[in-house]
DNA sequence: CGGAGGCCGTTATACGTAAAACCCGAGCAG
DNA sequence: CTGCTCGGGTTTTACGTATAACGGCCTCCG
């Protein structure tokens, strides 16, 4: 229900002046706090101007008056993964149920100049939320002066902040203890070529894994975060001379697309001839044929873990560390080596 | 570089004290509007200390201030899905290089109670771009009294706003001509159970394109937005009594994913048993195998459309209609349908 | 020598809201 | 009768910014 001519928003003293009533009685009405203050018909009244002028509080005025915005910032490395809409979608329900809203920055790869999130935000915040982000963005973060959360990211980078992480270490050794224990020795990793925490302990937890096992190996074959760039890595791992690798490791489950791909160019089955696994269980891990083996990574857990440990660091309490645990899923991609 | 005691953050009035200066200098010296108005020197130490304090302009004041926010609120049914991310990513782009930003507001599907999205949005708004919105939630975007640009939506629903829409119908006519040149005649619509401008117009054009065609006949198999909704109804289809239909026409790549394995699950090959077609050309579309023949719909022109129509829109001239063009990219899950 | 402009700032103000401080009349206890 | 409380409001103020309006001082020209 709006009414004005076009242009000119109701204000709370056009509606204190339709009501009869002084702007204070307005804001008293509406924020819900006049018990006591202001008598029902009174309110009443209010609320039927309100209505009629359909008045919304300019959010602007009321941020600066009140200093605090109940908003927090989500900074993401790229919207087009389904990862990060997932994180967005587990902080954005615990911020609705404690009256916050989230407002979402993914961090530019190369649009214009290295701009400033907090004011491309275009909005008043109260705290950081920084997923998956690199050493260099965080300490950007950081000058903020606004309390940040990290997620997926390396504790080491800010021992102050509040961190939320996945333990993807054990889901890669999980992993590796499946095709381990199928019978895999020869062992490729289609690691994503992203200077991030979590690729950095998935890689580390795989070799650790490897290491621990007589005869098995693993090699290390770095790609882009595409689909086309992994089934070109992959198809360099499966035709490398020696004996050929019997199961693909990859970074997450975009990789494994393009390493299955990769193996059917080369006339090898999934998972008979070789066995591929992804990580994070995305929407795409059930899509392939076969399905993919890998881990689910709650990526809404993430976010809402995240979330939390702002909700608590805006309470002033010290920074939290919480860890989201992980699990795995095997499926059909993933089987015994042939025999030799 | 920020320095002062934590909590407290610098106000311009901080930066002229530590300047010397007067508050309305800085204000001119940041604004860079202050050519033949303040001296260099002058300048240079209010740009020195606005550093040295780490100062940055509270943007609810400015927005208070300035009555506009160069901040427009993007609306969209779900995050999930990589199209709307997209979308986002286009709309970006444009309002970057307009000294605009975007604020993402992605429709709650449950979330508590429907809430207004212009409080929620948490940010002060010039305008509002609805992307695939269903009519009702619409309406509600146009009470807010703010320019309003509709992507993807139902020209009907409101003849006074701006428009973006791409050309889906031209889409389904050339998968039907596909299709129906290559001799399938007995079509499968899996259909996207949902209630939009999209879907209907798929539907409408598929409808009207096979009518064209003797002998040619399309049953409609509706299903919810997921990979195994989709692999059910595809599953029905396929198992209807009667001659078996060749073509599964899907509403979307996800869908076809589904389609591709319900076929699998009946022991069919795609292409040679069934032909399966996508739409949208998502990553998806070619991580499957085979790789799905669809609708290149681009999704981020949609969205740079939309952001050029709103800025259009802000400047007052009147409200454009403009359109996207679609291109069929035929791959590898089509072909002629097997002999009967 | 006086006034008209530049030049380089400063002072003052408004944006819309929330809330602290205040105010007034009525009821009521002492 | 006086002074206090209390309900039901109003007046006032502050948030931080951008900018319009104002004004000293110096220079230059008539």
């Amino acid at each position: 229900m709006r009414s004005d001519p076009a242009g000119a928003r109701a204000t709370s003293r056009d509606v204190a002046r339709a009501a009869g009533v002084s702007q204070a009685t307005v804001s008293l009405v509406l924020g819900e706090k006049w018990h006591g203050r202001v008598s029902e018909p009174t309110a009443e009244a209010v609320r039927a101007a309100a209505e009629q002028l359909g008045y919304r509080p300019n959010l602007a005025a009321r941020s600066l008056r009140l200093g605090r915005t109940r908003t927090a910032l989500l900074v993401v490395p790229a919207l087009t993964s389904e990862f990060f809409a997932r994180v967005y979608a587990g902080a954005a329900r615990v911020a609705a149920d404690n009256g916050f809203g989230v407002v979402l920055y993914p961090s530019p790869e190369g649009v214009g100049p290295a701009q400033d999130p907090f004011t491309s935000a275009r909005a008043a915040l109260d705290g950081v939320i920084a997923s998956s982000m690199a050493a260099d963005a965080l300490a950007a973060l950081q000058d903020g002066g606004l309390p940040l959360v990290m997620l997926d990211s390396d504790p080491a980078d800010s021992a102050a902040a509040a961190t939320v992480n996945p333990e993807v270490a054990d889901g890669m050794r999980q992993i590796a203890g499946h095709l381990l224990s199928l019978g895999h020795r020869r062992l490729v990793h289609v690691a994503a070529a992203v200077d991030s925490w979590t690729f950095r302990e998935r890689a580390r937890s795989l070799a650790e894994a490897v290491r621990g096992v007589p005869g098995a190996v693993v090699h290390t074959e770095p790609t882009a975060l595409e689909v086309e760039a992994a089934r070109a890595a992959a198809e360099r791992a499966l035709s490398r001379p020696g004996p050929r690798p019997t199961a693909l490791v990859c970074d997450d489950d975009l990789l494994a697309a393009g390493a299955c791909k990769a193996a059917r160019r080369l006339g090898l089955r999934v998972p008979e001839d070789v066995s591929v696994t992804g990580f994070d269980d995305l929407t795409l891990a059930t899509a392939l044929e076969p399905e993919l083996t890998t881990v689910r990574l709650s990526a809404e857990q993430v976010g809402a873990g995240g979330m939390h440990a702002l909700l608590t660091a805006l309470e002033g309490r010290p920074p939290t560390s919480a860890t989201i645990p992980v699990t795995l899923f095997p499926r059909a991609s993933t089987a015994a080596p042939p025999p030799a």
